[in-house]
DNA sequence: TATATTTGCATCGCGAACGATATAATCTGT
DNA sequence: ACAGATTATATCGTTCGCGATGCAAATATA
């Protein structure tokens, strides 16, 4: 191999986006159950630690750019989980808000952080450094939203 | 917050999902530079290091279905990086090669990982963390497609 | 108080990512 | 030898994810 460093296996960012897209696979029967896609519970997510908050709160904290996030809640709010409304202080503004089957979702979903971290603890991955794995990601992204702002 | 578990600060797969992104987000300009985006990017090093090989052997290793893939090659191939042929000794499959323009991509390419490895190194995150950091990934992405086998 | 700038959201287009499905080639068991 | 299963790839439809761009409301500045 002529370029070690041009490898795969020598890489960060491949681990990171594969193992991104294998855990969301996890995911999949649990969210199927509840009509939903990952990045819709993350909206969800979002939403029951904050309700009535603007379109920008979401993106900010899901770190989605707007296009991404309003198409999203614009289907969203088809499915009759959320609410989109202009504030009224600030007319630019979009406030979003759950609906009643929306807040109702969180109750179906409660298990679902239970049930998945059972399924990705093993006897090769013990919770100790699963949160240690956890923790060195957020580093990560806390110092690169940081250098890029 | 009545439901802990429901946050996204408390779950694994939000930091990874969103490092994925941000990671890939650090390439942009380098692929941008190249005229590729980040899965061409992932599909010319498979064939850098193994050139010749059917369309499986590449889903494979970047663990991503064939239906993504094809889409992927066809538009390789029509920016001339690939050349895609049916093999003779198995009708079914479909050879992927390099052209000369995506083998000469390489040399242009091998400073990529050097430029971003220093972009992503810092004082909160040294070189051997980093390296933990990919060695744990590597294990969850082995022990997650064991366990779906 | 006009004008310029910024902010918040949306639209468009393209490239993934993947489930469901299709089709042809190959293999398997009888 | 041949019907049925398997393998390899492709097509279709939907949902992201994001760069480029547009537009109206709010804010800053001259």
């Amino acid at each position: 191999m002529e370029f070690e460093q041009l490898m795969l296996d020598n890489q960060l960012c491949f681990p990171v986006y594969a193992a991104s897209r294998l855990i969301i696979r996890e995911y999949q029967p649990y969210l199927d159950n509840l009509g939903i896609t990952y990045p819709q519970y993350l909206v969800l997510m979002v939403l029951w630690e904050t309700d009535n908050i603007p379109v920008n709160d979401i993106s900010q904290k899901l770190i989605l750019n707007t296009n991404t996030v309003t198409p999203l809640l614009k289907r969203m709010e088809a499915e009759g989980f959320i609410k989109r409304q202009r504030s009224e202080s600030d007319e630019r503004k979009v406030i979003v808000k759950l609906t009643r089957k929306g807040k109702l979702l969180q109750v179906k979903a409660a298990s679902i952080p239970e049930s998945l971290a059972s399924g990705l603890v093993s006897d090769t991955m013990n919770l100790g450094e699963m949160n240690d794995l956890k923790d060195k990601l957020c580093k990560l992204i806390n110092y690169l939203l940081q250098k890029n702002r």
